[in-house]
DNA sequence: CTTGACTCTGTACCATGGTACAGACCTTAT
DNA sequence: ATAAGGTCTGTACCATGGTACAGAGTCAAG
């Protein structure tokens, strides 16, 4: 026998609200699941999976609809397994290039932090000198 | 004579709409600029400059109430210097957290990307079976 | 077999980050 | 001096990513 959820029970174990379980339905996110005689939604465990798959995409800026694409590399009966390399590589890319944007303005801001001793009144302050005018990436 | 611009004239040099900079005005991220007589705004022209820095911030994933922080660092008269060094030092580690977290996401992309050899049906897509109910740090 | 908790659908609402008018006034080139 | 185009305020609207009902039906413990 596989144990099956409610939807009241997936959202606990997946820490997400009821109602975004739903809304990720509409969404495509997650499957339409089997449901009992009476309508309720009946879950298997990997779905606490995917809902975690989606967060941590969440929590790592991507969107929705990035996340589908990602999840979506997995169920397109026609897309060959090249396709879907091919998709991969390119969020590869994206998230490449997210990092390399971030590394910059850390390393701007560390600089500034590095000039400024945290004394005095701000007039003196390097940091809003830097920032008085210029980009971070100056 | 300092050089000044209107709404519009600013608004093609830093590549925004005009709208865009009555919001950012209205939610405190650019400083109301003076009026002419007849009430137009008139900008000097560090205000390109506030606003490219907005850009870049929203570029990299923040958002214009941490963006507003950022700009603030220089304003409030009753912050010390080392005031603003404290919240420098909080952004520095909000960014690097994101940077990891990135770093995470994309090392297990990488690793996805690399056992495919990209043939065959989805059937036999390594990236497909690693998506398929795991999460991208396992 | 009742009562409280759960779930259903559908629709409305929220915050964020804008964007788009309307209707009026201002500026500038001809 | 007049028309075209810029700007003003105020309000409404849009997409995204949810969240919150209402009103009805369902389930499970005592």
């Amino acid at each position: 026998m596989t144990t099956t959820f409610s939807i009241g029970q997936l959202a606990k174990r997946a820490l997400v609200n009821i109602e975004t379980i739903r809304y990720y339905e509409r969404r495509g996110l997650l499957p339409e699941p089997s449901r009992r005689k009476s309508g309720y939604r009946q879950y298997l465990p990997d779905a606490v999976a995917r809902l975690e798959f989606i967060r941590h995409g969440k929590e790592l800026g991507f969107t929705l609809t990035e996340i589908a694409e990602l999840l979506a590399l997995r169920v397109d009966p026609d897309t060959s397994c090249a396709d879907v390399k091919v998709r991969a590589d390119a969020k590869i890319m994206d998230v490449h290039e997210k990092i390399r944007s971030l590394l910059r303005i850390e390393k701007a801001l560390i600089r500034l932090a590095a000039q400024c001793h945290g004394q005095g009144p701000t007039g003196d302050c390097p940091i809003l000198d830097a920032l008085n005018g210029e980009s971070f990436d100056r």
